[in-house]
DNA sequence: AGTGTTTACGGCGACCGTAAATATG
DNA sequence: CATATTTACGGTCGCCGTAAACACT
């Protein structure tokens, strides 16, 4: 599991497609696939319902879902903790 | 940022030293201290300070081990949650 | 029909290992 | 002195893109 197959499951469970959920992410159908194939196989369980309307959450996928939000939060938050923290302008980048 | 570096950083954290960590993560050294640095890098800020007797977190790096251990906590809770949804004896593996 | 899935292929980048030299404190 | 860091090299693996065929509802 990384932290992309994270990103790319909850991309598609919010856009309900996995076309929306490529268009969003910048990247191509097929590795999309895979990638969230490679993520239910490693999981051992179904996370979608695959129908004609695009991609409906299983209960499994739903539970999911709570804890994938809760893992990009954190990482989010690990980088503000010690962003917050740098020495005042020792980056170039950020003084100018 | 990916899950190695963060499984990387707090294996650093916990073992002191960059030897006892890339001996407990069953890799070598300069690999290692290259993902350290990487990750350092893209923070923008340090977490450790070396010293001849390993390797001492700064603050920004002890907040930042606060967010890792939450977060791999998070993704062992993210399996668990659907490991325990699955289709009794669904997976060949298991059942034997 | 419209969606997702799979295959095949190729290319690019990431990561690792080894080995050795170089800081740091 | 013991530790970490860096360099250089090479090999392997993962992920992506494209294109096309296939499957499901």
């Amino acid at each position: 599991m990384s932290l992309s197959q994270i990103q790319y499951f909850v991309a598609i469970a919010e856009e309900g497609t996995v076309g929306k959920a490529a268009a969003r992410l910048a990247i191509s159908q097929p590795p999309l696939t895979r990638q969230l194939r490679l993520l239910e196989e490693e999981l051992g369980t179904a996370l979608f319902a695959r129908g004609p309307k695009g991609m409906a959450l299983l209960p499994a996928g739903e539970r999911f879902l709570v804890h994938a939000l809760r893992i990009l939060a954190e990482v989010n938050a690990a980088r503000r903790t010690v962003f917050c923290s740098r020495e005042p302008s020792a980056d170039p980048l950020l003084s100018s």
